[in-house]
RNA sequence: GGCCCUAUCGUCUAAUGGUUAGGACAACGGGUUUUCAAUCCGUUAACCGGGGUUCGACUCCCCGUAGGGCUACCA
């Protein structure tokens, strides 16, 4: 029999007064992949879009790997991105704590209702005798299955050893996946699994079951490689006789060549490196939300609230994709272009150097440049560097009196003529006035019937003194207008030279 | 070894039996331009292979192939 969805995929809270409820459950490895806030990204949507709850559980069952602050860690990828929960490590809900190390009770008592109903025991052997068993199997071409080395009667469990899970029924088992559709696994994919460890932390596989039902999750969102597992998860439900949630399985994020699973080795960053690099959330937040998922429509562009509207399960796609960095660097530059001055001076500001401050009236003539140019926040430190477009800002470079002459037409005399015109045309312009459009304006006539060539390479030459720059009436702007008419006298000294 | 999942341009993807296989990023070319960038316009580029089913398959089925995953006292 293939079990059916028990609720509608969508709208739940709609149409059958059951509200939705999703979690995002991190381990606390202080590692917050991109794939993992991808998941917590899809959970988080389809909450909201149903007006449901969301609920960030750490799963911190194993001591080994845990790794302070990663509480903290994730809280902050997550706020970064503006993924927010109603329930959290921070706060507790009608169920109790989201921190599983504080839910340990719970699981024992669930534990003994198993062990009272002959679904669980304590495993007699010592890890060596187990892999011993494994190592048989694996020499024998065998799958290893615990099972076969059930003992015949279960000892009084007394906390120091594992709990042991005894599958009840061993069958082939056919469920319903609201993204995969129908799927099934062989009866090798159950076994008798360790429900708590010999340490009195609960595993995984026991731990999200508990939780879910208690904090009554409807939907489980999590990544493909939790399919095999399913059907455990499935036998346990039917031991504790409760109805699973809706699973929900995402498409993995591989490598780009699509030889792996993304991993740390493959350069793939914690998100928060993204934030250190100068993305804005808005652009990981659309990146994200576009690998394994769409709206079917050539809409790209999409803020958080049209990603909860947009955002169906339907859309979710099967097959694996990867996260490409050119492509956030594109959406990255879309939202940086939104901003506004004020957002963007806040943006820039860690990356400004020393001598200039957002409160300067230079930075803020600069920032319409700066904004135009800008990939990733952290550009802003390249491009007013020495060597950066506008790193003739801070001071003007030295530079070699030829540069001042236009390689087409090279004449230091007819030079000197246009910088005197385009010096005294400059000094009849009113300081309050002084903008980029203002200087062509006045400007443009003269460099039309001399040449634009010679009347602009050479001012441009004079204000920046580099080979690579906006135009000369941006400089200007962003100069001012005393530090421009002073830059042109330098440079008529110097065609004087020639 | 066993079990499971996946397969459209280089990348992210649309298409749900009938399309000139669409869009986006990247690449390339062009317009604009004193330079670089930005911007605008355009071009190149894909149904993994083989069998079926069907009047008709990117779409459905089977077999290959390739990739991914699971096979823990990790999640």
């Amino acid at each position: 029999m293939i079990n059916t969805p028990i609720i509608d995929t969508n709208n739940i809270g709609a149409d059958n007064n059951v509200k939705v409820v999703t979690r995002f459950a991190p381990s606390p490895t202080g590692f917050m992949h991109i794939g993992s806030i991808r998941t917590a990204l899809f959970a988080y949507l389809l909450a909201k879009k149903n007006n449901g709850t969301f609920i960030l559980r750490i799963e911190d069952t194993d001591k080994d790997r845990e790794v302070k602050g990663s509480i903290e860690h994730i809280s902050q990828s997550l706020k970064w991105l503006g993924i927010d929960w109603d329930y959290g490590p921070d706060k507790p809900g009608p169920f109790g704590s989201c921190v599983q190390s504080e839910r340990l009770l719970t699981y024992r008592i669930f534990a003994q209702k198993l062990i009272d109903k002959g679904y669980a025991y304590p495993d007699p052997y010592t890890p060596a005798e187990v892999e011993e068993f494994r190592k048989q199997a694996e020499a024998n071409k065998q799958p290893f299955l615990y099972r076969n080395h059930r003992p015949k009667t279960f000892e009084t469990w007394d906390g120091t050893k594992p709990l042991r899970f005894k599958v009840p029924e061993i069958k082939k088992y056919h469920w319903y996946d609201a993204v995969r559709g129908n799927l099934e696994a062989g009866e090798e994919a159950l076994d008798d699994f360790i429900l708590i460890k010999s340490d009195g932390f609960p595993t995984y596989n026991f731990a999200h079951i508990i939780d879910d039902l208690n904090m009554s999750v409807t939907h489980i969102l999590r990544a493909d490689e939790f399919i095999s597992s399913t059907p455990r998860f499935l036998s346990l439900y039917d031991a504790l006789e409760i109805k699973p949630p809706v699973f929900v399985t995402l498409p993995p994020i591989l490598r780009e060549d699509h030889t792996k699973k993304l991993g740390k080795r493959d350069g793939a960053k914690d998100v928060l490196e993204y934030r250190t690099e100068g993305f804005l959330p808005e652009a990981v937040l659309n990146l994200l939300a576009l690998i394994g998922w769409n709206p079917g429509t050539t809409q790209e562009l999409f803020s958080k609230e049209e990603l909860i509207k947009a955002f169906e399960i339907e859309k979710i796609q099967r097959a694996g994709g990867s996260f490409n960095e050119e492509k956030l660097a594109w959406f990255n530059h879309q939202y940086i272009a939104k901003l506004s001055s004020e957002n963007f001076a806040s943006h820039a500001s860690i990356y400004l150097p020393e001598w200039l401050s957002t409160s300067s009236p230079v930075f803020k003539r600069a920032v319409p440049t700066l904004r135009e140019k800008v990939i990733k926040m952290s550009d802003v430190m390249d491009i007013l560097s020495p060597k950066g477009e506008l790193g003739f800002i801070k001071e003007l470079p030295v530079y070699s009196s030829e540069m001042l002459l236009w390689k087409k037409e090279p004449d230091p005399v007819a030079s000197i003529t246009h910088l005197k015109k385009v010096k005294e045309i400059i000094s009849g312009l009113a300081e309050k006035t002084f903008s980029s459009e203002s200087i062509k304006l006045a400007l443009w006539p003269y460099a039309e019937t001399a040449g634009k060539g010679n009347v602009l390479w050479p001012l441009r030459m004079a204000l920046t003194g580099q080979e690579k720059s906006p135009d000369p009436f941006v400089c200007a702007y962003i100069l001012g207008k005393v530090e421009t008419l002073e830059r042109i006298d330098k440079a008529l000294e110097k065609l004087k030279e020639l």
